[in-house]
DNA sequence: CGGAGGATTGAAGGCTATCAAAGTCCGTGG
DNA sequence: CCACGGACTTTGATAGCCTTCAATCCTCCG
C-alpha cells in the first residue's frame, strides 16, 4: 500500500487531485524523510537537487551573505511544497525549525512527471502565485516598515496562519499560539536584529497589546491595536 | 492577419511555442494597448482583473503603505508577463516607468485559455519560479544589506539586464546603461530615500567606481570594485 | 530669461545596531 | 530536591547609519 493513502496532507498538497494511479506513480518516485529540529534538508547553492513535499513541521528558507548575515525568505508549513524544480539551482538554504517529515523527490524525476501531469503543473503554478504575492507583501515590510510596525504585521501574520479555518469560507484568527522561531530567527524574518525583536517583544506587552506567557507564546490581547501598529 | 505574427517578443514572450491556431485564438482574445510613462495600468486592489505581456517599456509594480510609502516590489521588461492570474487580485499597481506597450487580456479569459494550455501554463510556471528567486534575493538585499551594498548589488544587476547575449549562452554585462528610473524610485527598489541614493551615486562617482555621464546613464569603470561592494 | 521638477548637498536628529552584562529558562546530574 | 551549566533572552549604554528637514543647484523647456 502506498503511504500516501494514509497521508495527512493528501487533500492539500499539490497532489491532491491526482487519480490513484499517478499518486501510486508519485509514491514510486519519493521517499519520506524525517528533519529534527536545526537540520538542514537542503543547503544553499546546493547541486542535491531535491523537491520535496512538507507533511509534518516547520522549515525556514534562508539566504547569507558572504559575511554572514542571513534573511530568511520563506517559511514552509505542511501541504507546502519546497525546491527549486526546472532548470535553476535553488538560491536558498533550507532548515527545519521543529522536528519535521518531508516527503521528497529527486529534481530531474519531479520535473518529468510534472510535465506529464498538467493538473500537478497547475496546482504547483498557483502556488508559487501565491508565494510570489506572499514575498512581495514581505518586500514592502522588509524595505519600508520601522520596527515596531514589522513586529506587529509579523504577529498578525501569525494569527492568521495559526488561526482555525472556521465557518464555510470566513477564517478565525489565532488568538494565543506558538511561534516555531526563536528571537533570533523572527529577526532574521524582519530584517532586524535580536535585541530589538526583543525589545518590540517587550513593549508590546508593556503596552498591554499582547502577553507573553512563555518564550514562544503569545496571546494577543488587543487586536486592533496590532492592526493599527502594523501600517 | 493577427497582429501576434510581427510581435517583437513574439518568440521570448509566454506566447512563445503555440501553435498558429493557438496564437490566433489568443490575438482573438487580446487587445494592443499604449500606456505612456507616468501612467497606471493596474491599480493596487483593482478588480479591473487584467493580465498582459508587455511588448515594449518597462513597468513597475509597487505595494504602498496607507500614508504614502511605496516599496517597488518588481519590474517589467519587455517579453515578461504581468498580472496575477488565477483567483486572487493582485495586491500591487502596475505603472509605466517609460511610454510602454502592452498585450492585455481579461483575465478570466486568459484563466480558461491558460487551462486549455499546458504548455502555456508551463511557460508561466517558469517565470513564475524565476520572479519568486528574484524576489527573494531582494528580500536579502532589503532586509540586511547596507546602503553602499544595496546601491551596488542594484548598478550590477542593471549592468546584466541591459547586458548583450553575446556568445552562445554567456551574458556580456553592459559597460554603459540607461536607468529607466528616476533617483526616487531607485529610492523605492532599493528601501531608501532619495538623498541616501544620491550620496551613494556621488560617492560611487567620487571613488572613481562609476561614471555619471547624466542623471539616468551610468558607465561602470571599476566592476569589481562594484563587486566588492556588493557584500 | 525664467520657472519647475528633479537632483544634490548640508546639518541635525532619531531609530536601530552594536557592544556588554545581567537575567531567565530548562535539562542534567549530584 | 537542589545545584549547575548552557543557551537563549532581556536590558542597558553608546555609537553610527540613514532619515529628515532645508537650501541650493542643475537641466530642460516654454
Amino acid at each position: 500500500m502506498s503511504p500516501c493513502e494514509t497521508c495527512v496532507v493528501r487533500n492539500r498538497a499539490i497532489c491532491a487531485g491526482l487519480h490513484d494511479r499517478e499518486i501510486h506513480a508519485l509514491s514510486m518516485m519519493g521517499r519520506r524523510r524525517s528533519v529534527a529540529a536545526g537540520e538542514p534538508l537542503i543547503w544553499e547553492d546546493d547541486d542535491s537537487l531535491l523537491v520535496a513535499n512538507v507533511i509534518e513541521g516547520v522549515l525556514k528558507l534562508t539566504t547569507s551573505t558572504g559575511d554572514g548575515r542571513e534573511q530568511i525568505v520563506g517559511v514552509a508549513y505542511p501541504s507546502d511544497f519546497i525546491g527549486r524544480p526546472f532548470g535553476q539551482t535553488s538560491r536558498a538554504s533550507v532548515v527545519a525549525l521543529t522536528d519535521a517529515r518531508v516527503c521528497v523527490f529527486a529534481r530531474n524525476d519531479f520535473d518529468r512527471f510534472a510535465r506529464e501531469h498538467p493538473e500537478l503543473e497547475h496546482k504547483l503554478l498557483e502556488r508559487t502565485l501565491a508565494e510570489l504575492d506572499r514575498s512581495r507583501a514581505w518586500m514592502m515590510l522588509l524595505g519600508r516598515k520601522t520596527a515596531p510596525e514589522k513586529l506587529a504585521t509579523f504577529l498578525l501574520d501569525m494569527a492568521d496562519r495559526f488561526g482555525d479555518p472556521a465557518c464555510s469560507t470566513a477564517l478565525v484568527p489565532a488568538r494565543r499560539f506558538t511561534l516555531p522561531f526563536s528571537r533570533q530567527q523572527v529577526a532574521d524574518l524582519l530584517g532586524l536584529t535580536i535585541e530589538t525583536v526583543s525589545r518590540q517583544f517587550t513593549r508590546l506587552k508593556a503596552d498591554g497589546v499582547i502577553d507573553l506567557p512563555s518564550r514562544r507564546d503569545v496571546e494577543v490581547i488587543d487586536r486592533s491595536a496590532l492592526e493599527a501598529l502594523a501600517g
